[in-house]
DNA sequence: TACTTTTGCTACTGAATTAATAGCAAAACT
DNA sequence: AGTTTTGCTATTAATTCAGTAGCAAAAGTA
């Protein structure tokens, strides 16, 4: 799980580890809807298989943008949760929705309005508000 | 070369354009190095492999964010230039810099160094600042 | 003008990754 | 006690990727 980067390249190194089509997607499903669970993953509209799912999750816990653990009430379900490190990935997920809206909406008549959230009045701020929203999910359910 | 969106998430979006391990490194060679030939894009540090970047060049272009031309005086080389949609990316590349700089490069002892650039005092300068250098370029080149 | 080099690819062959489905053990619910 | 849920793993097939060789057209050189 240990991973070798391409070059010294800040780009590709972040694309060696985030570089496919479901790990941010993950990310996503985490820190913007709240999901934690395999079951939450797999439910999501894009339908990635539990296979890919079962790896990324490995993989980004590998990396430490992710945790695994268990709540003391429910020795069944793991619950993952984003770490700081993947927490700080939510300026780039701005950045990416912004130029997907601007950019792609033309192409993809089924794309969500984002307008509702407000990313396009105060993206810092909205940013913001999504990271804290998180940390405080987390600090409520680990104490 | 149509593109089939796996939903109308705009982050799922724009993976389904950029999720993969070498576009946005072309987009990143083309912005921030100015390259703008095959044989320089195969120059790249990361070692991409001819018949992949023939593939994302023809990807890219297909989803219009980048062109193919040639120069007048030139009729062997191809000249491939970023789009405006291209272009806007530059925000999206900042961020992942950002993130990579103060988040990987402790597992990576050979990472540059982006100081010099200045991404962390400004970053909107910065990122405006390489944008409007690629437009002047494209404009000198193409008058 | 002929020869060599450069450029921008394509073709080919494995290797690796991805996708889709089935299934299963442990926990939890009824 | 039986059923359902959860979090996976296993399996197979399809697709993509990586690496190398090679080639035609253009351009540079003798």
């Amino acid at each position: 799980m240990k991973n070798t980067f391409r070059s010294g390249c800040p780009i590709a190194c972040t694309l060696d580890i985030l570089g496919d089509k479901w790990s941010l997607l993950i990310v996503r499903d985490m820190l913007v809807q709240g999901k934690k669970t395999f079951k939450e993953f797999s439910s999501s509209p894009e339908g990635i298989a539990p296979g890919i799912l079962s790896s990324r999750l490995k993989w980004l816990e590998g990396n430490e943008l992710i945790s695994k653990q268990k709540l003391p009430d429910n020795k069944k379900e793991n619950i993952y949760l984003l770490t700081e490190k993947g927490i700080e990935l939510a300026p780039v997920i701005t950045e990416i929705i912004l130029w997907s809206d601007k950019n792609l909406r033309k192409h993809n008549a089924a794309m969500y309005s984002i307008s509702e959230a407000g990313f396009n009045q105060d993206k810092v701020k909205v940013t913001e508000g999504i990271q804290n929203n998180y940390r405080a999910m987390v600090h409520s359910l680990l104490g």
